[in-house]
DNA sequence: TCCATCCTTTGCATTCCTGCACAGACCCCC
DNA sequence: GGGGGTCTGTGCAGGAATGCAAAGGATGGA
C-alpha cells in the first residue's frame, strides 16, 4: 500500500474537490485525480462519489476515513519528534488550566511531555479565575468553553462530560457553583433550573464541591472525569440533560509561531486528543 | 514530508541493513538508498549511522523511530478498515481468555470492534481451565504466558504488572492461587515465598481472590488491572519484587489464515496495544 | 436563455524515480 | 593469507509519475 496515496485522499476528503486538494496539497489537479483513481483501483473499493460540482464521500466509508485521520495524527507525531530531534527545544512554557483538569487529566501527560522535550520546562498552573480566556498569564491554556475569543488562537481536544453526583445519603440538598465555571453549559442549567433556596453551599472549584458533595452536603454538577473516579460519589441517572463542552487547548495569537510554544501545543494536542473518550463519562459516553 | 519514506526508514531499522530492508519491501536496494539518504538530507537530520556491516539507528533516534512505528500501527489500522469496507465479512468469532481479563480489559474493546465491523459476531468466553492454551475450544486466544506452545501463531500485545493487595486491616495472612493460573511468574513467586500454612484461602481465579481480599481474608497476589481500580484494596507497595507477564493474542495455526480470524486477531491486537500502558499499574509503571 | 465559473477528465512533453549492473570495502571462515 | 559472501555506493537506461494545456460538462445567476 502507498502511503502518500493516503494523504490524496484525506486532501480530497477534506476539500471537497480535485481542485481544491491540488491547491491545499500545492500539486496540479491533474495529479490528485490520477493518485486517487489509481489508489481506488488498486484497491477495488470506490472512496468517494463523483459529482460534477466535486468529489464526496460514498457511503458506509466514514470507518475508512477515521483510521486515515488517526494514521495522519501519527503523521503528525512523527513530524514533531523529528523536530525535537533536530533542534532539542529549551525554555520554559507554562501551562494554565482550570483545577479540576490540572488535577484529573493533566498530569500524566504532561509528565509524558516532558520525558518526550527534554531540555524543555513545562509549568503547570491551576487557575479559576481567568477561566474567561481573556486575561492569561501563561502560554498555553486549556479550557472549557463554547468558543475561543479573537486574541486566542487554538484548536478543541475533545469534549467534557458533566453529570450530577452525591454521596449515598447526600442527595437532599444542592451545590451550587460560582466564579467563571459558572459560564459552562452545565452550569447555567442548574442556575436556571434549581431555586437558589434550595442551594447548601457554594464554591468556584469542581474540586470543592467534589468534598462537599462527598461529606454529605448535597448534590453536585461535576465533570465527569472528577466524579466518575471518586468511590465516595455515585452519580444520579438521568437528573440532568446530556451536556457536554468542548476543551480548547489556545495560545495568545502572538505567541502561536514561538517554535518551544507551538511543539508543546501540539503535544498536548494529541496527547488530549488520545485521552478524550473517557472525558465524556460512563453513562453519557 | 514523503509518509512513503517513512516505510523505508523502518524497514532499514528493523532489517539493520539496506539489502535487508530492500529484500522486505521487494525493491532495489539502490532505491532503498537514495529514499533514505533523500529524507535524511530533506530534513538535515541524520537518523541512522553507517557503518560497512549496515545501518544502525543513531544515539538519540528511539523517540523518532517510536512515532514511525506508532505510524505504522495506523497505516494497519487503514489496512483492516479498508478491508471491512472491501468484503464485510460475516460470521462467528470465538475470543477466549481469563475470567479477570474478560472483565477489566476486554469488554469495552469488544464492543468498539463489533461497531467496527458489523454483520461480524464476537462472542467472549472466559475459561480459566484451559490456560495452558492448547486445547482451545476458540478461534483466538488471549492469555497470559511467558511463551506460546507450537501448535498456536500469535504476538504480544502487552505486559500485565501485578501487586499484593489487601483490604484495610487485612493484611494478616494470603490468598493462595490454585489451578493454571498458578503458572504465572506472580503465582510461582508466592509459592516459593510464602509458607503454606500462611495462606487462608485458595481460588484459581483473581476475581474471586479479589473479593476474598476485599472481604479482609489476606493479601492476594493480583494483576494491577484487577487490583487498582478497586476502592476497597490497597496495594502494599515494596511487598513483592517487579513482576511483568506478557499477554499474547494468539490463533490455531491452522486457523490463523480466517479471513474473518485474522481480520479479528489484528483488530484486537491493535486495541490491546492502545490499551496496555495502563495495565503496568500505578507503581511499577 | 445565455454566460461565467468551477469542476473533472484526457493527451503530451518533461522530469523524476526505479531497476540493473558493476565497483569497492569489509567480515568470516577455511 | 586468501576466497566466498554480504554489504554500501554509483553510472546508465527504461519507465512511471508529474505538470501543462485544452476539452467536456454541470451549475447558478443575470
Amino acid at each position: 500500500m502507498d502511503w502518500d496515496d493516503i494523504q490524496f485522499v484525506l486532501a480530497v476528503a477534506r476539500e471537497g474537490s480535485l481542485s481544491g486538494a491540488a491547491r491545499v496539497l500545492g500539486v496540479n489537479h491533474a495529479t490528485v485525480l490520477r493518485r486517487v483513481t489509481g489508489f481506488e483501483q488498486k484497491l477495488g473499493l470506490a472512496i468517494f462519489e463523483r459529482t460534477a460540482r466535486g468529489y464526496r464521500l460514498a457511503p458506509h466509508r466514514a470507518r475508512v476515513l477515521a483510521a486515515m485521520q488517526a494514521m495522519e495524527e501519527a503523521a503528525l507525531g512523527v513530524g514533531r519528534a523529528l523536530t525535537v530531534a533536530r533542534a532539542p527545544l529549551a525554555g520554559l512554557v507554562r501551562v494554565t488550566s482550570t483545577d479540576s483538569i490540572c488535577q484529573a487529566i493533566l498530569p500524566p501527560i504532561i509528565a509524558r511531555l516532558q520525558a518526550e522535550a527534554e531540555g524543555l520546562r513545562i509549568e503547570l498552573s491551576a487557575q479559576n479565575q481567568h477561566a474567561d480566556l481573556a486575561r492569561m498569564d501563561a502560554d498555553i491554556a486549556v479550557r472549557p468553553a463554547e468558543a475561543l475569543p479573537d486574541e486566542l488562537v487554538g484548536e478543541v481536544a475533545g469534549r467534557l462530560g458533566f453529570g450530577v453526583y452525591a454521596a449515598p445519603g447526600g442527595e437532599a440538598g444542592w451545590l451550587g457553583l460560582s466564579g467563571p465555571i459558572a459560564r459552562v453549559r452545565a452550569a447555567r442549567w442548574m442556575a436556571e433550573t434549581i431555586p437558589q433556596a434550595n442551594i447548601a453551599g457554594w464554591s468556584d472549584s469542581f474540586l470543592v464541591l467534589r468534598e462537599m458533595a462527598a461529606a454529605g452536603q448535597g448534590r453536585a454538577v461535576l465533570p465527569c472525569v472528577i466524579g466518575d473516579g471518586d468511590p465516595r460519589l455515585a452519580r444520579l441517572a438521568g437528573a440532568m440533560p446530556e451536556m457536554n463542552v468542548d476543551l480548547w487547548v489556545a495560545s495568545h495569537a502572538d505567541m502561536v509561531d514561538v517554535p518551544r510554544i507551538r511543539l508543546v501545543r501540539e503535544m498536548l494536542l494529541a496527547a488530549l486528543r488520545q485521552d478524550s473518550p473517557r472525558w465524556l463519562g460512563q453513562i453519557n459516553g
